[in-house]
DNA sequence: ACCACCTGTAACTTTAATGGTTACAAAACG
DNA sequence: CGTTTTGTAACCATTAAAGTTACAGGTGGT
């Protein structure tokens, strides 16, 4: 299962979409969260830099720097999981057996399709269209 | 990052195609796969539970009960994961917050279009896909 | 210039999931 | 009958994630 990284940073973002005049501070976030300042400053720290939000040591407060309708779910995922596979293969399978030698390549071809299939659904939609559900 | 018992169930399965009118014991597979029998048997407890398989307690090994072209990946995948959402959402964001209202409900959507088309690609994919891969 | 406040980050703790392991009852077959 | 195997339960070890504490460094208000 994925980690709630994503949903904690789709969560961040739609806060700043939602004013995108203010800066929000990372305790005025957490208390929507329900999470830890520090959780939330580190989430930021990679959503700052995949330059989806800026922030200034020092002052109080991120902004969004996009519209949120060119924001896409990929770019958030991307932001948060880096390039993580999203399926795990077991390791050291016996060398001595056909299986066992090949399976692993195999599978690696198998796998990225379904998650290139996955992903191009989170390129689909895109920050907007989440908020337009948040607010109604 | 989703569990390796995925990947181990496609493993048993292949070996299971690779000789269909033998009976593989958890010892044997177990062998192949670099793990446990107990392991084995655990995977294998779900993919009989799926009708993937058959076995007989006190009986050694198991045998596929489908032709590899008529078993899906999604199948397969199912098998063993049930019905564990792809990707989790934090937990209890603040009601008193617009975001914090509405957020799980909105990702949980558009969480399940994402799974939706991981699944639709793995339905595509059969084990007579994997396992005619194996052997070159 | 000082101070209160914030970010960024490292380090540590806690918690939960996973995989590996031990143990054993029930069943089958020679 | 005794050896072997499946099916499970129970337990341990390992790992990743989230929460937490702590603090250096920057900023702006006073």
């Amino acid at each position: 299962m994925i980690n709630t990284r994503f949903s904690v940073a789709v969560h961040i973002l739609s806060l700043l979409a939602s004013e995108p005049e203010r800066r929000l501070s990372s305790s005025y976030m957490a208390a929507s969260v329900n999470t830890n300042p520090v959780v939330i400053r580190r989430i930021s720290g990679m959503l700052k830099q995949a330059g989806l939000l800026q922030t200034k040591p020092g002052v109080s407060g991120a902004l969004i720097t996009k519209a949120p309708a060119d924001i896409t779910l990929l770019e958030i995922y991307r932001a948060v999981q880096q390039d993580d596979p999203l399926f795990s293969t077991h390791s050291s399978p016996n060398p001595d057996c056909p299986v066992g030698r090949n399976i692993q390549s195999t599978l690696d071809e198998s796998f990225k399709r379904a998650q290139n299939a996955m992903e191009a659904e989170l390129q689909k939609q895109s920050l907007a269209d989440v908020t337009s559900h948040l607010f109604v």
